[in-house]
RNA sequence: GGGGUCGUAGCUCAAUUGGUUAGAGCACCGGACUGUCGAUCCGGAGGUUGCGGGUUCGAGCCCCGUCGACCUCGCCA
């Protein structure tokens, strides 16, 4: 017999019935009648029952055991009958009649209990990540995120990608996030960084000749966290295609994660390809976002036409000083207490906005101050326009452009929780195309790259030389699935010209672009095919699949809010010996602490 | 760095208007019980109410400070 299991702890069925068996687990929940025991032994697989009585030898240590303890049960099977029977349990028909139990590893009082289902403190369970792991639902969550990952493997080889791996240690890059340093020994005094993303070796890849590319890549990036943002580090699946227009990219992914969502979904819908496009203008307009929930039917309406020169003098007057007025309808509102309106007004004003109008119509009659004050007519003008119903409501956020579409855009998210029309059991997934090249930088009062300087701008070098910069779209996309940015690409910017007239428009002389991005500048003077591609998030993708608001409830070992390991002791503090060799010593200013077992 | 919520037993929570010895469930220890499956029943141990100061006859509760956790803004090209 096997020195620890003949099974484990999922697989005895009926029909092994009589037979001897050696299972191995934790001891997850115990139910003591005084002569005859029950215990719940528990495996990664499942949970089988099993019974000791008063007179099996086993009886006396298995009455001493503290839960978690992990022990080894040789038995017989044998049948359940009647209200025996656990239908709630895979291996319920049968339990494990325990012959003799060996106690392998005895657990101390446990600072988390495993078998309760409660919520408990985020310090307290990643301090004991290895307990947190062993209940139900993380240690589904992490099965679940290595089964997804198999699959987008799966699926990208089956189009044709390729998985390479990228360096970790290489060079920082100027842009973008704050790099996570490493010192070198060799060089003193110089440092390489951990990749943001593996942007420039896999468009590298593209002029190497390799056509398709993909890898599962860990990503660092030294920036605070969110609930939906690992510190520190986290997973894309990066990828990158050859001799490719904007569509071909789409035509290659859509596939992937349609495929993935429908597998993982357990039941919700997933938008089939091809999926919405959407521009970001249009989506900053319907939706107030660049990154909408397709789920929340609410779209938003420009008004103000309507508002301009009417009755309601505070719009009215804030137009005429160039600011917007955008609807966000509230189907079925208006029948609601007026408190609805004047809860999500207040709501509005807590979140620094200047607030939000509104009407309410009972039976097609509007009620409220800007109703009254607008007139019938244009009242009539809006509910044309809008389409709306006789008992909707209607907000309204006024103020300049930018700042009308992010409180609209809030405001549709709210109202459509508030009335419950956001529907719960759909994967909407779309794409937000044509964003902007360049933005003004109203702080440093200068053109800057909007998102990525490594995109092509549409018009390429025409469009650089001719077009005011602020109006010049790029190859760039956003794939969005139920208000979650699952990931940014574009296609690239293959042309050295192109990418120095880019820098320029944004303010960087030739030589910052010769210096910062020599690798890829000088790779692209030796004939670079036109490339793009895209980097979906996989812990997202994991969240979106498991139902989980929180990061960390689909990573192994995650970090704090304060990017430390509680469970490691990262950071720590190194020694003299080691900061020596690398050349490194403190500023006054900034004291070391003393040294911990790092 | 700013804002918000929270901090009571190993864990989850309670404690009236500021008022006796800070309670209950789970876990732990002891006892009863041969069919439970979150077993049940009886008993026990377990507390510097995050920490420091203040107001008060009296503080878990009020005030000030501080530490920590999470959420969020900034940040994330």
């Amino acid at each position: 017999m096997h020195t620890y299991r003949t099974h484990n702890c999922n697989q005895l069925t009926i029909a092994n019935v009589g037979e001897t068996v050696r299972l191995s687990g934790w001891v997850f929940r115990v139910r003591d009648h005084g002569k005859l025991m029950f215990i719940d032994l528990r495996d990664h697989y499942g949970v089988t029952q099993v019974v000791v009585d008063k007179d099996s030898e086993a009886f006396q240590l298995v009455q001493s055991l503290n839960l978690e303890s992990v022990i080894r049960v040789d038995g017989k099977v044998l049948a359940r009958s009647g209200d025996q029977v656990n239908p709630n349990l895979p291996t319920g028909q049968i339990e494990v009649r325990a012959v003799a139990v060996e106690l392998l590893s005895p657990a101390a009082e446990l600072p988390l209990p495993i078998a309760a289902t409660a919520e408990y403190p985020e310090e307290i369970r990643l301090r004991n990540r290895f307990l947190d792991l062993r209940r139900e639902k993380l240690h589904a969550n992490i099965v679940l995120r290595s089964n997804v990952i198999a699959s987008l493997r799966r699926r990208m080889i089956a189009q044709g990608f390729t998985e390479f791996q990228t360096p970790i240690l290489t060079a920082s890059s100027p842009e973008g996030a704050r790099d996570f340093l490493v010192p070198s020994r060799i060089h003193p005094g110089k440092f390489y960084a951990l990749p943001q993303a593996p942007q420039m070796f896999k468009q590298l890849l593209m002029v190497a000749g390799f056509d398709r590319y993909f890898q599962i890549a860990p990503c660092f990036r030294d920036e605070d966290a969110r609930a939906d943002r690992s510190p520190g580090e986290f997973y894309q699946l990066d990828f990158e295609m050859s001799f490719v227009t904007q569509e071909d990219v789409f035509a290659a992914i859509e596939p992937v994660l349609h495929g993935v969502f429908e597998e993982f979904a357990e039941g919700k819908s997933v938008t089939p390809p091809p999926f919405p496009r959407i521009t970001y203008k249009e989506s900053m307009l319907k939706y107030g976002s660049d990154k909408p929930d397709l789920r929340n039917p609410i779209e938003i309406v420009d008004v103000t036409h309507i508002f301009r020169g009417g009755g309601f003098g505070v719009f009215a007057s804030a137009i005429e000083e160039g600011a917007v007025v955008r609807a966000i309808p509230a189907p079925g509102a208006g029948v609601r207490a007026r408190s609805f309106f004047d809860q999500t007004n207040a709501w509005a004003k807590a979140e620094g906005f200047a607030g939000l109008g509104y009407i309410n119509f009972k039976g097609g009659e509007g009620g409220g101050g800007v109703a009254k004050n607008l007139g019938p007519e244009r009242v009539a003008q809006l509910v044309s326009e809008m389409g709306l119903g006789p008992d909707d409501g209607v907000f309204f956020a006024c103020a300049k452009e930018s700042i009308a579409a992010k409180l609209a855009g809030m405001a549709r998210t709210r109202v459509g929780q508030e009335l419950d029309l956001i529907a719960q059991n759909e994967f909407k997934f779309c794409w937000i195309v044509d964003f902007p090249m360049f933005e003004w930088d109203e702080l440093e009062q200068k053109v800057i790259f909007s998102h990525n300087p490594f995109s092509m701008p549409q018009g390429e070098m025409e469009a650089l030389e001719t077009m005011n910069p602020l109006d010049i779209l790029a190859y760039q996309y956003d794939i969005v699935c139920n208000g979650i940015e699952l990931s940014s690409g574009a296609i690239r910017n293959h042309k050295p010209e192109i990418m120095y007239k880019a820098f320029e428009i944004a303010g960087y002389d030739r030589s910052v672009v010769d210096e910062k991005f020599s690798g890829m500048i000088n790779a692209f003077q030796y004939g670079a095919p036109p490339h793009g591609g895209s980097a979906p998030g996989v812990d997202r993708i994991v969240m979106l699949l498991a139902d989980e608001p929180n990061i960390r409830e689909v990573i192994l070992f995650p970090m704090n809010q304060k990017a430390e390991d509680l469970m490691m002791g990262a950071p720590s503090t190194v020694t003299p010996k080691q900061l020596k060799e690398l050349g490194i010593r403190f500023a006054t200013d900034t004291k070391p602490a003393p040294p911990t077992n790092g």
